[in-house]
Order: structure tokens, then C-alpha cells, then sequence
DNA sequence: TTTTTTGTGTACGGTAGCGCACAGTCAAGG
DNA sequence: CCTTGACTGTGCGCTACCGTACACAAAAAA
């Protein structure tokens, strides 16, 4: 069988993954799809191969924020590893692409008889830690153009692609700023030549550049990634 | 045997609380110690019985940040339950007490006995990431005022005492704001009789007043604590 | 006692980001 | 083709918070 696309998954031995992959189905992810919402249950868990999906933490006492971006290196659900059934966030799919999905109790089951699995999905959860830990002292301290420098990197390293659908609307509700401070580092960025945009498409035109132009907890999170997984 | 004194302890059924125990050691808490930097490898694993200890995310990039506080609702380490032995956390103990403290490798031996245990863990590593989750979003949204209320609410809760000793000075360092900032805000909560302190004495006046003062995320993360544990 | 250290209150200019409002511009659909 | 709706750019006053600096008060040390 070939690799599954998922990054994970492809990190577990050949008998592990083909016993995982014999337990799921494909599921395709088509943006603006909520894959699930704050108290509800959680029925499946996912492996994105292709796409990516947003963490939305939503809060009745203020905006809305994107507390993580998951796409073909981790996946959705991971709480359930923890043997909790529900989550706090909405994952909100924002990039079209498709996913191996597999029921909770299903997987629960899996995770019991198959270590390899229970490591990955473990150093998985730990990275995602690290990301929020550090996702949170970004939100906090780091200026817009920073932080929108950041989040295409990220984007594009899930997209694997150099441009992809989003307008500075949402990109604004996701980074919990207006919409107006996303225009303004978005003209930044694009007279440097860091990127360039044109009615809800942005393309990435200087990779390096931009990384240079993000705030460290990029660096620091591909590291964390790096060093575990 | 009398309770551990540490909820997540006391959750666990007689007979493998008593085999945890037998595996650990009692621990003083004293006020300044680091009992982890960030990068290094975690020995031991801690279950507080009383004080309390902050989660400092460091940043190369940004100020510190408060990323949590751990008393006896809580354990230190909760990392190496999902199999990672270093942390990216500073561990500085900020209330004096005690612990139970245990080696972080008897540690994942036993929790691989240890059902009970296992369920208990990671119940808490969900309620700590769902505290990272909407620590975030307060760190980013709310003022100064209402987190500090939160926070004061948050350290009563673990120092089970109306007073305790904290400077403005830490505390600004903790929300990652001037010392300025924490003064007035203190200034107005101590006006409305909520608080009231006296060179690095804090004491609550008014619980009730006090949560109405406080964001949401206070009542949401006990909320979160209470469902699982 | 006097001196030093530590903690708290006040002041002031600067700025990043907010809320709001409106104008221009491109793209799709009738 | 022209209309409509979605997307982007600009302006303006406002507020919370920042950096810095300094004065004062209480406690601790000499």
C-alpha cells in the first residue's frame, strides 16, 4: 500500500498503518464545512491527507480566535486520544481536500491495542501544546504584519501550494483583528514583493522573505514539530 | 491512609492511590524555586498538596506569559503522561507548600498499570488544554482589569486562603503587562472594596464582587474542570 | 536612629489597533 | 452589456496600553 498522505499516519510501522487505514473511510473536506462544534460529541477523528481545517475557540465574552491550523501533519480529534468525547472548539474546514476518517469508539478501541499508533498520537498532542503555548503569547505581543506573515507560512506549508483561497475578512476573524489591520499589513508585505493578492487569492511570491518577516513562533513551532514527530 | 490532599490523587480508587503513593516522595514547595526550565529533561513528576506554581511560556521573541497555574487541583508534568520528558514550560513554584513528587520514569511505568491513573491524566490534559485554549484568547481580548481578577480568583481557589503574597510587580510580569497597568487596575478593585493589599499582600474583601469583575474565563475553565474531574 | 531597599502612585507623550463610515474596484450573473 | 454583490483601500477620532521617569511610603538593615 502506499503512504497515506497523512503525516502520522505514515509515521506508524507498515502493520500498524495498513490495521488503521483498514478501519477508515475517505472523507472529503469542502471548505466552509464544520466538521464539528464546541460541546457537541465528537463522532470521528480525521487525517487530513489533503486541506486543512481551522481550531476555532469561541468564547461568549469576546471575538473568536484560530487557536490552530491542522492539515496533512497532525489531525482532528486528538482530545479523543485523551478519552474525552467532546471538544471546546469548532474545527471549521478552510482548504479544499479530503481526509481518512474513523469513528471514536472505533479509534479508541485502535489506540488500545496498537502502541505505535498511541506514541504518534501522543507526541502529536504534546506538539499541539507547544503550538497554543506559543500561539497564545503571539496573539498577545506580536503586531499584525508579524502574525499575518506567520500564518500563510503555515498555510502554505499544509496547502502545499503557493496560492490558496481566503479574504482579508476571514483571514481578519481568524487572527482576531479587523479587517482593516489585515489590509494595511497586506499592502506591506505586498509592496515588498513578500506576497501577492488579488480578490480573496494570495499567492506566496518570496518564501524567505516572508519567513523572515513572521514573528519566531513560526520557527519555533516547526521546530517543536521537527524534534518529535 | 488519609487522602493524598491532591484532587487528582483522591479521585483514584483506594487501592492504586495507596500504590501511587507508595511510589512517591513528599516535596516542599519554597517560593522562587524553578522546578523545571524549558528544554531541560523532567525528572520528576508533581502532584501538589498545597501552594501553587506557575506555567511560564518563554518566548526569545516576546515577554513571558503566565500560561497557567497548577496547585492541588492539578499535576506538574502532565507532558510526560504522553511520553515526552522535556517540556517547553518554566515551572516556578509561587505559593509555598508540599507535593508528592515522583521520577518521571516509576512515573510512566506506573501509568501503564495504572488505569485508573491513566483516565485521571489525561482527563487533566484535556482541562489544561482547554485552559491554554481560552488563556489565550483573555491574554489577547481582555483588559487588564477582569484578567486580574481572574487571576486573583485562580490563586485563592489553589492558596485556599484569602491572602497571599504576590508584589504588582509579579503579577504584571505573570500577564505580561507594565507594573503601571496591574497598579491601576488594582487601584480600582481595591476602590470598590473587591480587594485590598498592602505592599506584596494581596487579600480578597469580596469573592462574589470579584468574579463579576472577572472575565468569563474564569467561570468557563472551572466549568471545564468540574465536568471531568 | 538613619540609611537603604522594596513596593506603590502619578504623570506624560507615543502608538497600535479599534469602531465606524464610505468610496472605489473587480467578477460574476442576468 | 450593465447591474449587483463581494472584496479592498482610506480616513478619522478614540482608547487602552506602552515606555519611561520620578516621587513617595513602608519595611528592613545598618
Amino acid at each position: 500500500m502506499t503512504p497515506a498522505q497523512n503525516h502520522l499516519v505514515d509515521l506508524l510501522p507498515r502493520p500498524e498503518r495498513l490495521r488503521l487505514l483498514a478501519l477508515c473511510e475517505p472523507f472529503e473536506l469542502v471548505p466552509g464545512t464544520v466538521l464539528c462544534e464546541p460541546g457537541n460529541p465528537t463522532h470521528h477523528v480525521y487525517f487530513p491527507t489533503e486541506g486543512f481545517v481551522s481550531l476555532l475557540g469561541l468564547n461568549h465574552d469576546s471575538p473568536d480566535l484560530e487557536v490552530g491550523i491542522v492539515g496533512r501533519e497532525g489531525m482532528l480529534g486528538a482530545a479523543v486520544a485523551l478519552g474525552v468525547a467532546t471538544t471546546r472548539l469548532r474545527l471549521l474546514v478552510q482548504g479544499a481536500g479530503s481526509a481518512w476518517r474513523i469513528g471514536t469508539e472505533v479509534f479508541q478501541r485502535e489506540l488500545e491495542r496498537n502502541a505505535p499508533l498511541r506514541v504518534c498520537v501522543n507526541r502529536y498532542l504534546y506538539v499541539l501544546m507547544a503550538q497554543m503555548t506559543s500561539a497564545g503569547a503571539c496573539h498577545r505581543f506580536h503586531p499584525i504584519g508579524p502574525r499575518m506573515a506567520r500564518w500563510m507560512l503555515m498555510i502554505q506549508d499544509r496547502a502545499r501550494c503557493d496560492s490558496f483561497q481566503v479574504t482579508q475578512e476571514t483571514l481578519a476573524y481568524r487572527l482576531g483583528v479587523r479587517r482593516v489591520g489585515i489590509t494595511n499589513a497586506a499592502c506591506v508585505l505586498q509592496r515588498s514583493g513578500l506576497i501577492e493578492y488579488r480578490r480573496g487569492k494570495m499567492t506566496v511570491r518570496d518564501r524567505g522573505g516572508l519567513e523572515a518577516a513572521a514573528c519566531g513562533c513560526y520557527a519555533a513551532d516547526r521546530q517543536a514539530y521537527a524534534e518529535l514527530l
